[in-house]
DNA sequence: TGAGTTTGGTTGGTAAGACAAACTATGTCA
DNA sequence: TGACATAGTTTGTCTTACCAACCAAACTCA
């Protein structure tokens, strides 16, 4: 037990904050925390089934289902590709993207009351050093081969 | 789309990380994130199932269920209330309090290279920010009278 | 070239997590 | 006492997630 956990705790208690936040606005559009990565991912991305899974750090038969039922929903679609007729590549919809989009703003919109309460300039500090963690975190993973489990969007 | 969302996607970004790291930590002991949370909470408190329930922003019939297999593996007990009869009243045992304490100390080893790669003044400052959030996150659910979806420990 | 292997995805089975509705047992109070 | 409210459980359904088995296409190399 080192002498400060502090920044450990605090980072775990803001997470569960925020994915709260994400779950409930996920879940008023029917969108589970899973459905919102995938939609995000896809927002720049139109990447194979098995890609996709590595992303998410999901089992392939994990992504059928997933893409199954938002494709049912008409928020993804799946197409065979060109090169290798056995790849499926995924992609978002328009109504998919309106839909991210969407949910987006209001998780934006959700978490501002909060970082509001901030100063501008301890606001900017936080962006930094939040974004210095993430990328400490992508160096790490990166060093140990770890494709798997990128979150939201790019990076 | 405000001018700077910057600070709030990087809030949803940090939380996958860490959620990633819990969850993968978790899942090396057959918890899911929900049991971590469950765990979390009864390591100073003696809740009823309906408070358990609330804490934790789920219907009463999932924390059947989720107490039910905690308690087969020995992790949490039930006790019926003496006052009312109809309440019952869930405690960690030992085991699980050796378990969860276990737990804790990987979740913090596991972040703590990421937090490392910061000085210590910025490690300082941004435990500061993040439960400056925190605070301001709670007094805003308490305004609303939403006691639910408390994350894992006190506060 | 063609048999054997690897790779990309789907299918089927199982279990957990989550909700809603129905139900049981207790408690409350007019 | 009888009507209503509250605490938990049970049952049924859906989604997420895994694994193992499978099929089809692509690769390899003897």
């Amino acid at each position: 037990m080192r002498s400060d956990d502090a920044l450990e705790d605090a980072l775990v208690r803001t997470s569960f904050r925020v994915m709260a936040v994400l779950t409930r606005i996920g879940s008023d559009h029917d969108l589970s925390l899973t459905q919102l990565r995938v939609l995000g991912l896809l927002r720049d991305r139109r990447p194979r089934m098995t890609e996709l899974a590595a992303f998410l750090g999901l089992d392939k038969s994990t992504m059928s289902g997933l893409v199954e039922r938002a494709e049912r929903r008409g928020l993804v679609a799946r197409g065979r590709s060109a090169e290798d007729r056995r790849a499926v590549d995924v992609f978002i919809t328009p109504e998919g993207r309106e839909l991210t989009d969407r949910v987006q703003e209001e998780i934006r919109a959700e978490l501002a009351p909060f970082t509001d309460r901030l100063r501008a300039d301890d606001r900017h500090l936080l962006t930094r050093l939040l974004d210095s963690l993430s990328d400490a975190a992508t160096a790490h993973q990166a060093a140990r081969g770890a494709a798997g489990t990128l979150p939201l969007g790019r990076a």
